[in-house]
DNA sequence: ACAATAGGTGACCAAATGGTCACATGTCAA
DNA sequence: TTGACATGTGACCATTTGGTCACCTATTGT
């Protein structure tokens, strides 16, 4: 499954960071987003390579400059096809199991 | 933020599967999820240590045995406080990023 | 009582990961 | 056309991670 990518791309706070840096304001080149974090340059291009990998983030080149933009598609498929089976069916059930545990039966 | 531990678990495919093993039947002890998996009883206890401190697993013990259930608070908590802020907020401007990817401009 | 059963711990190892650096390419501006 | 700028690559290193194993404790059934 291509799921991985995204959930193994999320697991980091530096990639979470840098995404919600684009979220903010999108098409930031290498050096402006460098800029807001404390790490050399090569870090953060290994992060952004990552989250590309991901397609989390999409690019443009344009001369010698790289915009970088935010993808909300593969989080939108994680929450249709992953995180809603969890919560929304086992939102009711999550009484019962609070129930079982204090309970205990 | 607690947050992360909840994504670094869910990083793992072989953690993911033990949740969906919860998800499709809870409260099993740690030899029947292990059953399920290639893996020695050692790997799983070490997911499902992980799962816990995630607080995406919650446990009972009774006598010599343990079982497991699925709390979905914490992916509800991710969801609501991070995968709708990209998604919901973003869907509308996807249209824009995709023009503008393709059109260059 | 005791053997089988269910779970736990710490050491250990290979592989993956996060990060830096030296160096190298392509592009822009004066 | 040359120097500064923006990005890229591969080697390299320390730490984390995924997994196994030897050994250990607690509970249960007979």
């Amino acid at each position: 499954m291509t799921d991985d990518r995204v959930f193994k791309a999320l697991a980091d706070p530096t990639r979470r960071f840098l995404l919600d840096l684009l979220f903010a304001r999108d098409g930031r080149t290498l050096t402006e987003l460098e800029s807001e974090l404390e790490m050399t340059r090569y870090g953060v291009m290994k992060h952004l390579r990552v989250l590309e990998d991901a397609n989390l983030v999409v690019t443009r080149r344009s001369g010698r400059e790289k915009f970088h933009f935010l993808n909300p598609v593969p989080i939108q498929q994680i929450h249709d096809r992953w995180i809603d089976k969890y919560t929304e069916h086992h939102t009711s059930a999550l009484i019962d199991l609070k129930d079982e545990l204090e309970n205990g039966s």
